[in-house]
RNA sequence: CGGGGUAUAGCUCAGCUUGGUAGAGCGCUUGCUUGGGGUGCAAGAGGCCAGCGGUUCGAAUCCGCUUACUCCGACCA
């Protein structure tokens, strides 16, 4: 199980540690990670890997391999500088936008750094598989992608060079694509499980990447960027940008009486709490309407969107709803051009030069307060079909904890997450517009039906620190942890110590157990400092004061529970504790 | 891209307001000391003060530009 021979003296290793925070570093495994010497910095999101994260790294990515061979899938390596006219023709050479990195060779011809495979691989595959016979395929690599990220953040969670494993599958039909999606969702839940992690696998929505279906896994964290909705009682789980509550209650809302419609003055209110406070409602008595700059391939248009007051819009929501490129907020000047008022004013009531989108729970407030579009005034006791009308209602809201489940009603919960993996079904997106095609039993030409799945091998090992750390450094899950057990003698000069440690070095390593032993010359402080600011599982104590009884004492780093163990039971102690900390199968 | 912040020794930062030629702590080197949770003492090494331009007799310090880094909002593994 603890196989690998790789033995390694503090002396000599590589690990720069850092007694003080760098000042870039916001998130806990950015700090730790730095400190412990595993990371430095290059670039903004450009990292080198020391010898330390690149041992965790390989640890993760092998892990990854046992259960994508298991899967099915076959190991290939495929290139990271890319022709552009692969890009051109699936189209995404002009769709992927700035986040692709462009360059051009020594002829001015255009080339780019692979941020993802579909396009190589599609017209890998288009060359070689003609025949119904040679499909299934599922084809991974674990290779470095670039992406000229908008915003590199958060150490090794958002890099614009990160290592990734994708797959993609290749099938002949529907059903095919949802064993090859089967068998990956099975193979991620193994991988996250098998590196120690708690996570989720939630619905998602599925992007720039494209396709029919998407679930993205999810290491909770506090500091994630990704918020997830879940249900404790049916188990329905799924990214913010997706999650819908269901309507159950918004039908059986209100039966108060319909008042007559007022303008009121509301001089200088232009936010929901201004409003709220000046009135003295409820923010679900609003209705908040905002003003969106929808683009699509061809033009550019403006509508009004319209959730209740104490809301927040999902554009992810709106831009799949009107099927556009790109949503955002248009700015002040627009606003008050098509409302004919400030920002802060505008309301569904008189809104004619553009479509108003509304989400069902506005429809059933009673007497509503909305804005007048109208400097300083609003409208009191409005009412939907009776005072205006939307030109679509759909769910266009973010749900927030408390929102019942869509499938049980329950109350969903939120949380937040680091998103290390994430699986699509492409269908023939790529396939048709690369002509991958195989003949099916019948002669005809089929377009292959894929998949692909990705996981984020640096940001997973973030993730695991994320996750997994205390006050005083990293606490490696053990089947990712860089080296298994440290030695620490008290005093590597003593003779007695220095032999002992020795010796159970060459036990513990012979028995294929990884070890580092900490043969510098310091302080028996500053090496459990060091041992712990890394986070080796388990970490033995060569010192005068057990070595009395013939004994060292070996530490849990988790929690710090030690023993005392006798010298010959060293190895058998510690094969015991790390087989009792392999993580447990969570399904 | 928009909005803020920062840039001085390997790291964390002072110095800048009020221009006069560079500092601390940690780390590093050497010696002694100490030896079970970042020992103590002493002596050292180390800086084109991000870059460019301007003002001035004189700029880390004042002004302008550029670059890099970083935080807050739209992307994604």
């Amino acid at each position: 199980m603890y196989r690998g021979i790789s033995i390694m003296r503090m002396s000599r290793l590589f690990a720069p540690t850092l007694r003080e925070v760098p000042a870039e570093a916001e998130v806990i495994s950015h700090q730790y990670l730095l400190r412990a010497g595993y990371i430095r910095k290059t670039a903004a999101g450009v990292y080198c890997y020391l010898p330390l994260a690149w041992r965790v790294l390989r640890k993760i990515e092998g892990i990854v391999r046992e259960e994508m061979d298991r899967a099915g899938g076959q190991e290939v390596l495929l290139p990271a500088l890319q022709p552009a006219e692969i890009w051109q023709e699936s189209g995404r050479w002009d769709v992927y936008g700035k986040e692709l990195f462009r360059l051009k060779d020594r002829h001015e011809r255009d080339f780019c750094l692979g941020p993802t495979h579909e396009e190589v691989i599609t017209v890998l595959v288009r060359g070689e598989i003609n025949s119904w016979r040679d499909l299934p395929k599922r084809l991974y690599q674990i290779q470095t992608k670039a992406r000229d990220e908008i915003r590199p953040r958060l150490g090794l969670i958002r890099c614009r060079e990160f290592i990734m494993k994708d797959l993609y599958s290749f099938d002949r039909d529907e059903e095919g694509l949802e064993d090859s999606y089967q068998a990956m969702y099975e193979a991620y839940r193994r991988i996250f499980t098998r590196c120690g992690l708690t996570f989720k696998a939630v619905e998602a929505d599925s992007g720039a990447i494209g396709g029919t279906g998407s679930h993205e896994f999810t290491v909770l964290a506090d500091t994630g960027e990704s918020v997830i909705a879940y249900c404790n009682s049916c188990g329905y789980a799924a990214n913010l940008e997706r999650a819908v509550a269901s309507d159950a209650t918004i039908k059986n809302e209100s039966d108060e009486q319909q008042l007559p419609i007022q303008k009121v003055s509301t001089p200088d209110k232009h936010s929901i709490e201004d409003v709220t406070g000046f009135l003295g409602v409820d923010a679900t008595k609003l209705v908040k309407t905002l003003i969106y700059r929808i683009t699509y391939r061809e033009r550019q248009e403006m509508v009004a969107v319209a959730v209740r007051g104490d809301r927040d819009v999902n554009e992810i929501k709106l831009k799949n709803a009107l099927d556009a490129l790109e949503v955002e907020l248009a700015d002040a000047v627009a606003v008050e051009e098509i409302t004919g008022a400030p920002v802060g004013f505008a309301g569904p009531i008189g809104l004619e030069d553009v479509p108003i989108l509304a989400d069902p729970e506005v429809t059933v407030i009673a007497n509503a307060v909305v804005g007048a579009n109208e400097i300083d005034a609003h409208f009191i006791n409005s009412n939907y079909e009776r005072d205006w009308k939307a030109a679509k209602v759909l769910d266009l809201k973010n749900v927030v904890a408390g929102d019942p489940c869509p499938h049980c009603n329950a109350p969903l919960d939120t949380t937040r997450g680091i998103e290390v993996g994430h699986i699509f079904k492409l269908g023939t997106k790529y396939s048709s517009a690369l002509n991958a095609t195989y003949l099916d039993e019948n002669g005809q030409a089929q377009y292959i039906i894929m998949g692909s799945y990705g996981i984020g091998i640096p940001r997973t090992m973030a993730a695991a620190v994320e996750q997994s750390n205390d006050e005083d450094g990293i606490i490696w899950p053990v089947p990712i942890a860089p080296y298994h057990v440290s030695i620490v003698p008290v005093n590597y000069n003593n003779d007695e110590q220095r032999e002992w440690a020795e010796e159970l070095y060459h036990q513990l390593t012979a028995a294929g157990i990884e070890v580092i032993i900490d043969d510098r010359d310091e302080r028996a402080g500053v090496k459990f400092k060091d041992s712990d600011l890394m986070g080796f599982p388990l970490r033995i104590t060569v010192g005068p004061r057990s070595l009395k009884e013939n004994k060292v004492e070996i530490r849990l780093r988790a929690d710090g529970t030690t023993w005392l163990v006798d010298k010959t039971e060293v190895v058998a102690k510690v094969q015991s504790e790390l087989m009792a900390h392999q993580p447990q199968r969570q399904l």
